[in-house]
RNA sequence: GGACCUGUGGUGCAGCUCGGAGUGCACGCCGCCCUGUCAAGGCGGAGGUCGCGGGUUCAAAUCCCGUCAGGUCCGCCA
């Protein structure tokens, strides 16, 4: 039907008699002897020019035979790739007619995303979004290239899985053959891999569809895509560079441009240093440490066992209403307050609690800090954690650019703490997930003290986003048994969960280690947009809808009663 | 569950503080003119439930209350 694209097509092809089809871009008409027509498809936009008059409209599908030549002298468009050439001597079929489209299709103007969602066919002819979709094709051709070659075999899961009551809130689906029985949609294929290493398989990948039934952001949706792995006879290390080797090779399949390899970084230092466990290397306002400064000091507030801060390039014009939110910001984050000191000339420090300081602590919050004249400094006192988390909140809220801007900054965050926090009866609760592995080194601590237990696992972080996480997992029974007795699980319990896994344990299963990063999130980044349902086909709003299509949306009575579903519609008001 | 922002011809905006006739800008659309444009240009025209409901008022796009939709975030996402 066509013998070239449009956008491939240069000067050396002068000469060429082409047929191209396509999509009507923008006309410019001169009465009833000349028209320009561009014509665009996936690769690019295309000057034909037409020697009589024609009727061809906004978006209307054609076919063009005509020659390709030179542009005459003084008409060269340097801002298309095509611009040194144009399409002569046309002739014009129409394959379609259509009618104006409901927003222009170009990138030089983003309609309101209800609108480009429900028209999305329209939308994915605009330049970014086939942009987005080829690179984002790129990315997966790399990632698996890259995985095939170190040996990995890519098996695929099941979609209808069993529920597992760990863990994010799953989808549902009714049996119609078991009525009153129900399949899970895998939140993430987590138990499927680990009985694959159980089954010999040595080395496991997928592009493997998620669901987890959680509200949407940015950067979740309902169904996402993982790259999905996992060795056995690996350790942590081995692991962490087979992603290297995938994501690297990733990037540059989206860039051109291969990153350099990616830097380490303990989860004690990301917090100590950038108050959070997936810290953006884009820039710097490192967190510092004043409680020596404060040691000895008469200032109430800042009597607590930590006190750190950050000092913020130019931050001294920040207007008093703006330090009044960013109190209030703080506060709500946890802190019991936050103090500022602007930074003037001498330098010396203006702020409420300034005239409370001594001048040796003056003297050493400017030399910790390294603010200068014209920064502000923010300090919060607390217990370390508190102290920590909301000034990296904080940091990311005053210094964070837009996550697909500048440079990207790959970062791996390891020896997670094994247990974060408490549940309702006042168990430890596992970080990751139960299965992870503690270090050898920290396993008697498992009794004495649980919260000090590292554990060996690992998060891959891109510009403050994570991009995944992995592990390396329990194998042995006795490890299994006591991790489980610590989070208040009973081998009852266990059993009932996941006694499919214990089960398969008892056959012979191999060390074993793994990850999984979200696709979605590292294509987003690479294409430098904000927001992953710019990387994806068909999204759904925050609210789980589809303008599209209507989804979500009732089912006839009959099939309610094929599945054996009886609807209870909430009374109204 | 909560906070904040947004909703005005097909599209993107302004108008809203300080109420006075659906007022304005750009694009698109329809018609006519135009032989080198490229966001072509010129002339003319059509197109509106100011998201929806209620209230205040002589009078509401504008003020108040509620509600719906969209977005960003908190909670949530082992």
């Amino acid at each position: 039907m066509r013998t070239h694209l449009c956008g491939v097509l240069r000067a050396g092809d002068a000469g060429t008699t082409v047929r191209l089809c396509g999509w009507v871009g923008r006309r410019r008409e001169h009465g009833e002897h000349l028209a320009f027509v561009d014509l665009r498809d996936h690769s690019g936009i295309i000057q034909c020019v037409i020697d009589n008059s024609v009727d061809v409209r906004s978006e209307w599908v054609i076919a063009v035979t005509g020659t390709v030549r030179p542009r005459p002298d003084g008409t060269v468009n340097p801002g298309l790739d095509t611009g040194e050439i144009e399409i002569g001597d046309c002739t014009v079929e129409v394959l379609n007619e259509a009618e104006p489209p409901p927003f222009p299709v170009d990138d030089r103007t983003d309609a309101d995303e209800p609108v480009r969602l429900r028209y999305r066919y329209v939308d994915l002819r605009r330049p970014r979004m086939q942009r987005n979709l080829r690179l984002r094709a790129r990315v997966n051709a790399a990632i698996r290239a890259a995985m095939d070659r170190q040996g990995f075999c890519e098996v695929e899961t099941p979609l209808l899985w069993a529920p597992t009551p760990e863990g994010s809130r799953e989808f549902s689906v009714p049996a119609r053959l078991h009525h009153g029985s129900f399949y899970a949609l895998p939140q993430s294929p987590q138990l499927a891999k680990q009985l694959l290493m159980v089954g010999g398989v040595d080395r496991y990948y997928q592009i493997a569809r998620c669901l987890r039934d959680e509200d949407l952001r940015a950067d979740r949706q309902f169904e996402f895509t993982q790259l999905d792995m996992e060795a056995s006879f690996a350790t942590q290390d081995d692991v962490m560079g087979f992603v290297t080797e995938a994501v690297l090779n990733a990037a540059e399949a989206a860039t051109g441009e291969r990153p350099p390899d990616i830097a380490r970084m303990t989860w004690a230092d990301a917090l100590d240093r950038y108050g959070t466990d997936k810290p953006d290397l884009r820039f710097a306002m490192e967190l510092v440490d004043l409680t020596a400064a404060f040691a000895d000091t008469g200032v109430k507030a800042f009597a607590a066992p930590v006190v750190k801060a950050i000092g913020v390039p130019g931050g001294a014009s920040f207007t008093r209403s703006r330090l009044d939110q960013l109190t209030e910001q703080a506060k709500r984050a946890g802190a019991s307050g936050l103090a500022w000191f602007r930074v003037t000339a001498g330098p010396a420090l203006e702020g409420p609690l300034d005239r409370f300081l001594s001048e040796s602590e003056r003297g050493r919050v400017l030399e910790k800090t390294g603010a200068g004249e014209g920064d502000l400094i923010l300090a919060v006192a607390d217990v370390y954690r508190t102290a920590c988390t909301v000034l990296g909140m904080l940091r990311n809220a005053l210094g964070s650019p837009p996550v697909g801007q500048g440079p990207h900054r790959y970062v791996w965050v390891t020896d997670f703490p094994m247990f974060d926090g408490v549940d309702a009866s006042g168990n430890p609760q596992a970080a990751h997930h139960p299965f992870t592995m503690p270090y050898a080194e920290d396993l008697p601590l498992l009794d004495s003290d649980p919260a000090a237990v590292r554990s060996q696992a690992y998060d891959l972080v891109l510009n403050g986003w994570e991009l995944g996480s992995g592990s390396v997992r329990i194998h042995r029974s006795d490890i299994q048994s006591k991790v489980f007795a610590t989070l208040g699980i009973t081998d009852a319990d266990a059993e009932a969960r996941f006694g499919f896994l214990l089960g398969a344990f008892r056959y012979g299963a191999p060390p074993h280690a793994g990850f999984a990063f979200g696709i979605d999130r590292l294509a987003a980044i690479l294409a430098g947009e904000e927001n992953i349902r710019e990387v994806i086909a068909y999204p759904k709003t925050q609210s789980g809808a589809d303008p599209l299509t209507g989804a979500p949306s009732p089912l006839p009575a009959a099939t309610l009663a094929e599945l054996g579903i009886r609807v209870v519609v909430p009374p109204g008001p």
